[in-house]
DNA sequence: ATAAACTTTCATTTATTTTTGAAAGTTTAA
DNA sequence: TTAAACTTTCAAAAATAAATGAAAGTTTAT
């Protein structure tokens, strides 16, 4: 395979990837395009690279910033910006991780908490779902600590879960 | 808040999580209905609950069953069938993760290890592309495996979890 | 101040995903 | 068998999400 199609191919699959974790498709392959380039790549390059409009590549960039795994570099001389995405892979997954910890697992928490707090009446069917709910808060609440905790580690947190897991 | 209230809101949190999941939202609500039922519950009253057509029912029950964490139900003297959510959390769990890294991780495994695998000739362009996307393999392939091991243990996995990386 | 170089915004268009509903298929009972 | 009770399929419609591109906004150099 050569170097081209092996970009692009890395590309296409990161992008579809994305799009099964809610990120959409033109974000995760900006990003991926990033990941593999090893200088800062300008918007113009993202667009021409990836195919894509000059809206779509600043609306996603920005939205990769956002998210804090995308950085914007400037260059001594230069007026445009560049971009490089986060390459260290321990941070890029705490970065994801605490992101969606925040904007997902959080909110439904206190949805969980609430909904698990009427008072069931004496049908079944109402204990059951306080119950379940409950249940559910618990293990979820459980979740978001144990993931808190592992990123706290961030450098090798990878390779610390694997030697304290394997023991 | 009332039951009805509860469960509306239930329903409707989990299937605007599962949407960002890459889980379509009537799958998530099918499933989160399902998950709060005492009683296992028919086509017809999935239908009805969440006001959507018999052919969506249909294909997103199916769906779940693929998945394996809903199962169908027969009443003795009933002809028509039931379905049931996977209660146990922890068993929940295993069958998502298990079934994510079938379809997700593994596939995206291969492609890492294809494009990874390129001779990268003497440009720093061609030698960053060959060294990130081997770290890229080596971590997504350590981290599969951690899932792997994690999920062995079904029953309470992540109160193990919690107590052997607590200390 | 002015203009060139560049980025962002957002109404509109385009593409993708999901839903519908009716026809076809299946199972069971008589 | 036949027909009633139920489920699945899938082409078409509807809903949703993403992309475009031109105008508005910003920054920098002169």
């Amino acid at each position: 395979m050569k170097f081209k199609e092996a970009k692009n191919k890395f590309v296409q699959t990161w992008g579809a990837l994305g799009s099964q974790w809610g990120i959409n498709k033109t974000m995760a392959q900006i990003h991926a395009l990033l990941m593999v380039s090893a200088e800062p790549v300008s918007m113009e390059d993202v667009m021409e690279e990836l195919q894509i409009s000059r809206g779509n590549a600043s609306m996603n960039l920005r939205a990769l910033m956002d998210w804090g795994i995308v950085y914007k570099e400037y260059k001594t001389g230069e007026r445009r910006e560049f971009f490089t995405a986060e390459k260290d892979l321990d941070e890029l997954a705490v970065k994801i991780a605490r992101e969606r910890s925040k904007r997902e697992i959080k909110p439904a928490l206190k949805v969980l908490k609430e909904v698990s707090s009427i008072t069931a009446n004496q049908t079944e069917e109402e204990k059951h779902f306080v119950d379940q709910t409950t249940k559910l808060y618990d293990f979820v609440l459980k979740a978001d600590n144990v993931l808190d905790k592992i990123t706290e580690y961030k450098d090798n947190w990878l390779t610390k879960l694997v030697v304290k897991f394997m023991k």
